[in-house]
DNA sequence: ATCTTAAATTGACATAGATCAATGATATCG
DNA sequence: CGATATCATTGATCTATGTCAATTTAAGAT
């Protein structure tokens, strides 16, 4: 199991007790798919809802068996991928705090879910929550308005996946994580620093999003350290020294 | 403009006036997303929408200009692509009947759509639609589900063009267009063949949208008739001539 | 400290797919 | 019916990235 040595990179913990979390406590409380429930409502879902902590390197959910489970991630992120017959792999997604992991009103994932950190994760019965969702309509739109969200990152992807250089795909994905880290932590009321961050993918992660190999990812960083785009530390620390630089490497206008 | 000579699959035109349409009527009434609606909030929502026509080439809607209308596909597909500052271009979707098209609550789309075929849509203005949507959980609750079936489909897509060869993903595309022009013509009450079609897209268009040139694509054709597993006949019209492998190519498990 | 292990880097070489260029089909138009 | 234009195919290279192998770095255990 890889990443056993990660800490996570939001270590405080909810006061939530494990049957009946104090969802008012919730990290996520604010943000996330109950951020649009009075707390009526909230009552009545805090009951079918439990806490699951899972570590680095742990399967949440796969592709063949049933989801029994919908969940909210509380706490680190979460890999989501497909896989080929033949066992090539490919990542369609990271989730961060506070995305919804599940497909909803299916009870087949088309892909897994994976802990890419330690993860603290809300959980639902499957059933349940549908039922619930067609019952609480501002519970559905939340639900639906992280969906689109999903939706552009994956369209994005695509034509980063489709389009891109191998040069431009490593400046994409370092731009999208540090952002992305960066609002993660904030949220929890952590420091963080949005040009300094903790690269929390190993190079086979990175190179399974980006459709490339471990060794064009590991050249690519070469070489944006010799133009002094970037600087890294250790193999995981990672500064950005000329955000405009990747950002025109990623293909973000400019204006 | 590419593709004038295209003619659209679907040929019958609905009855519905081009101001008031008579939805009782309408082509996709029974799986769009209005399927869901009563004849009383359908009556509502029919005082807002208006048809519109493209001809093959026609751009729909731009990355740069806020979307002044959402749609639904009635008739004929839309491209759904994004672009690069310097001009790379990925499709990153088809449309098919009765596919939404915009970006609900959002007033950017982050892509281009364009008419693929000749096409007719169903459009309403966007302020508008977005707040019936919001007072109408149903109608709410049918496009929820449009969008994760394009998520799961967008998803399917990255698979493909992080991972795939070139000649497995030609066997991709052919498979999934196959598939969903087959479904899009029952829907009309036409007749089909699964394994028979018109392929409407150019070497060019079908490039854009495996991430690869003109002429890999040519190749991959070419290489798929010589060992039997398609027929073209004037470059445009395809046989299938051995599914399962083409199933095999494209990843698809078969138990 | 030294040993062990996993991950990352770097180099040498192979190859899938891109690029450039020529030819061949198909459809449109006079 | 031939002329023209567009699109598709095929061939000859080139190149970015993959593959294979050796080395280096970092981290943890003893």
């Amino acid at each position: 199991m890889h990443n056993k040595n990660v800490v996570p990179f939001i270590t405080e913990k909810s006061d939530c007790g494990s049957d009946h979390p104090v969802c008012e406590a919730c990290e996520v409380r604010a943000c996330g798919m109950c951020s649009e429930l009075n707390s009526d409502t909230l009552r009545e879902l805090r009951k079918i809802t439990r806490m699951k902590e899972y570590k680095a390197g742990d399967q949440i959910f796969c592709d063949e068996e049933p989801t029994e489970n919908y969940a909210t991630i509380k706490n680190g992120i979460v890999k989501l991928s497909k896989i080929l017959p033949d066992g090539r792999q490919q990542t369609i997604g990271l989730g961060f705090p506070p995305d919804f992991i599940g497909r909803a009103f299916k009870d087949k994932n088309a892909s897994f879910a994976s802990a890419l950190t330690d993860v603290t994760v809300c959980t639902f019965p499957r059933d349940l929550f549908n039922d619930y969702l067609k019952s609480t309509p501002s519970l559905e739109h939340k639900l639906f308005e992280l969906t689109l969200n999903e939706l552009d990152s994956a369209r994005e992807w695509m034509l980063m996946l489709g389009r891109m250089t191998a040069l431009e795909k490593v400046a994409a994905l370092l731009l999208n994580f540090s952002e992305r880290l960066h609002n993660a932590k904030l949220l929890q009321g952590l420091q963080s620093e949005l040009n300094k961050f903790e690269l929390l993918l190993t190079r086979a992660e990175i190179s399974d999003f980006l459709g490339l190999t471990i060794e064009t990812v590991s050249r690519q960083f070469s070489i944006l350290k010799q133009k002094g785009l970037i600087n890294v530390q250790n193999q995981r620390f990672i500064e950005i020294l000329d955000r405009p630089s990747l950002d025109t490497l990623a293909g973000h206008e400019n204006y």
